[in-house]
DNA sequence: AACCGTTTTAACATTTCGGTTACATTCGTT
DNA sequence: AACGAATGTAACCGAAATGTTAAAACGGTT
């Protein structure tokens, strides 16, 4: 049987975000409920979650914003919106953040999970086959134990350098944005903690140069990049 | 034959729960009946249970959150739900927590007791293949009358050794959380509480190191971990 | 009260972690 | 080439977690 599955919901009317959490979890998934864009975001960085129900009208951070957020970190995680507005025009701009989908409020709650279930089938055929353990080309990386399977060795990853490493991986072939890593991680994007991520990526490539094509490179002013040389 | 075994019941109706003791009873099991999910955590870290029985909806700690606790701090215990509603997905939460089986109220008691007994004849035939004494390398521990039999002599351990002995036996090569074995043996996971376990650490690993490849080691901020080198 | 086993508290050593500093190198721009 | 900004990396530092031993407090018994 698969995994249960988790989502991450961003819903700032109280009525309609508890009804909606109760709902999906008595359909067997696990729900976060946060009240507003920054607290989704915080949750988000927090936890781990396979799916993201964003409404778009939020005080704090909207839907939009925060999606283009979380696609900085993971470029994968599937987003559905929801809008109270149905006009033509809130579908373009919300696909073009990269959603998955999008309903209009009100909506009937069967086709909501309908609908996830469709999405979850999709990205879940192709891209992650399996959800957690990480390959990086010889050496293998278990998120939930922060463990990396060395050659010789198992390395216990301390949290800051396996929550980077993790998002190193998500972000595989594809460059992890600087700031957005920042925020991520350290909470804020300054100059010390800048500095303070380098010498993690530091400590992280002399883990991992025990396989020759495994690179850590760097993209002058924009981020880092993990890549396996064929 | 084998011997009597114990499970732990926690069922918030007191009607379905006397009835589902009396019963249990009757088919010759041990039964504890708790009336809330608080109530059932704080009996199973007194008792020692080869089951547990737990009603989903329950006040003060749900079903599911219940299994949760109960698992960090025995991983393998067979838990069984009961759940009054009959949605399919629910049956997907309950498992990914750790369910052995699940049953829609309202339910035949034959049944009931057929499932649990599938259920201990499944877990212990692999897993337990003798529920109590622990062998540790080459010690054994009984956790029952708290000896632990060393090399030379028998040593009697105290109360609290004895309960911190047997949570790591339970969680052996695996990591034994640090808050979760506080709330289980001192109620509580305060400063002071934690530095009285890591004193109790402290002698285990002085009584254990008579065997060189028993080992109990630390997870920074996580717990211990008890593992036997081969 | 004196005793005894158990548990907690106190005290001090050690380890781990994360952040900072200092200095070297590379990059982008001119 | 020359300059400042961004990055690479080793070394250092302070705080928090843990390791360990000894003394104090506790609870029950005689």
């Amino acid at each position: 049987m698969s995994k249960q599955k988790s989502i991450l919901l961003a819903e700032d009317d109280d009525n309609l975000g508890q009804l909606l959490q109760t709902f999906l979890k008595a359909k067997g998934f696990q729900v976060e409920l946060a009240r507003n864009g920054k607290h989704a975001y915080e949750r988000f960085n927090a936890g781990r979650f396979d799916f993201c129900i964003f409404d778009v009208m939020m005080p704090e951070m909207d839907g939009f914003t925060l999606a283009k957020e979380v696609r900085l970190i993971d470029p994968n995680i599937p987003i559905l919106f929801l809008t109270a507005k149905n006009m033509k025009e809130d579908k373009l701009e919300g696909f073009d953040t990269g959603a998955d989908d999008y309903m209009t409020k009100p909506f009937v709650m069967e086709e909501l999970i309908a609908r996830i279930h469709a999405i979850l089938r999709r990205s879940g055929g192709i891209e992650r086959e399996e959800d957690d353990i990480q390959t990086i080309g010889t050496i293998t990386y278990d998120p939930v134990a922060r463990i990396l399977h060395l050659k010789e060795e198992d390395k216990k990853l301390t949290t800051k350098e396996g929550q980077l490493l993790n998002l190193l991986c998500k972000n595989r072939n594809d460059v992890l944005d600087r700031q957005a890593a920042l925020r991520a991680i350290w909470g804020d994007d300054n100059y010390f903690n800048g500095r303070s991520m380098d010498v993690y990526i530091a400590k992280l490539r002399k883990l991992l140069k025990e396989d020759e094509r495994i690179e850590i490179l760097n993209i002058h002013g924009k981020g880092f990049k993990l890549i396996i040389h064929e």
